[in-house]
DNA sequence: TCTATTATAATAGTATTACTTTTATATTTG
DNA sequence: CAAATATAAAAGTAATACTATTATAATAGA
């Protein structure tokens, strides 16, 4: 798995960088640090000034990389998604509907607690970052419009597949794309809830967000 | 009801504010006229700049009542969920477990679709703030603080009222917490689906978030 | 090897933001 | 009517989110 992985480049959407960071050494601090910053000090706390310092370099040759701090976001975003959705199809590949949306939802939903190392990015902690800050790559009022332009495509394919996987199992259940699109931002919610707002979840290290959305899912395709 | 209502002031944590904007003209003025300009520009862009030139009065005289945009935003949010608690309360008041919980579903996820006139605030649009805007209230770098400082103690106890009836009903369920903040973020999220992603929920104007949210409640509890 | 191209860094500058402070002028209250 | 309070106006500040210009370094092609 690790190997397969460490193979294959992660693809974003083109337009959401001015240069691809993957095709420099910059580049490639950008992006790692970028997360590790993201992670210290929050995406709002984040500038470029700070990055360029911490990686010894310039705000301005930060700017030749990202138009700004929104679409590395985004950036960030999308390589977070396209990852995911890379283990969602190995791992679920020879499965049947049952193991296979369960395996599914297993991958979407887990802490990730081991950075493989393959790349400069740290799978860790952009995870951390995904839990508290991907909402705010489409709560804009510039969602309609980047939407259009493709930024959101490989997270929509993600919903999509989970939608499908559904339906495979219960094909007369009639909210299988709300339901598909729940088990994604409902998990990344209860992983806050978990780390921040206890009394109003009941996941906790033991008791996991995926142990929850299993059961949710697998109930609701049954009954 | 809404004679109910009118006679009601609505309560939210003192801390949020620094005067009561309850208690004067501009004070009213201020919070009637930020839920129009944050849905006209969205939070991102709003400033108390543009909101003292919208009601023709000044920047600093705002900052006497909201010590930042931050917390006038939580105090939108502990506004509406008040408001909402309020009708959580009494509309569900005299109904057994499974009326009662369903009762209280249709309320915490409807589209609000008539200002009730009884305020300077207009709750619709306000309603359509909070599924664009109340994540933001909580995801930064302060959440913890605010926490404990009991910003957000409204909107947590009406994610216990439901757990408590979700608990009324099926006392087995492992998840009555998870499940009960589930209904308000997720219905917020199919919310904002509806209006901005289509393709990756099955919401539309006949098939609500609210039936979505039930059917999920309903089977996972029957199971 | 020289030259041209490209990448990066440094510096400065801009408009705006999110405030704070001070002072002036209304308005209300005792 | 004076004193207290509320509001408005103006100016200032440090930081943000960029843009533009110029200098320097690295690399690649003839």
């Amino acid at each position: 798995m690790d190997s397969l992985l460490s193979n294959l480049k992660i693809t974003v959407p083109e337009k959401l960088y001015v240069k691809d960071p993957e095709s420099s050494d910059l580049g490639k601090r950008i992006v790692q640090h970028s997360i590790l910053l993201i992670d210290e000090i929050g995406f709002d706390g984040f500038t470029f000034k700070k990055l360029g310092t911490k990686i010894g370099s310039n705000e301005s040759s930060v700017y030749r990389y990202f138009e700004s701090k929104h679409n590395l976001l985004l950036y960030l975003s999308s390589w977070y998604w396209a990852w995911i959705e890379y283990q969602l199809v190995f791992e679920t590949h020879s499965l049947n509907p049952n193991e296979k949306l369960e395996k599914a939802i297993e991958i979407v939903t887990r802490t990730i607690k081991e950075d493989s190392k393959f790349s400069h990015v740290n799978e860790v902690i952009l995870n951390k970052i995904m839990i508290k800050e991907n909402s705010k790559s489409f709560l804009t009022n510039q969602v309609d419009q980047e939407n259009k332009d493709g930024y959101f495509i490989i997270y929509k394919r993600i919903v999509h597949r989970l939608r499908d996987m559904i339906k495979a199992i219960n094909p007369k259940y009639i909210y299988p794309s709300s339901l598909a699109s729940t088990i994604l931002e409902g998990s990344l919610h209860q992983h806050f809830l978990k780390a921040h707002f206890t009394t109003i979840t009941d996941c906790n290290d033991k008791l996991t967000p995926t142990d929850f959305i299993k059961n949710l899912v697998l109930n609701t395709l049954k009954a």
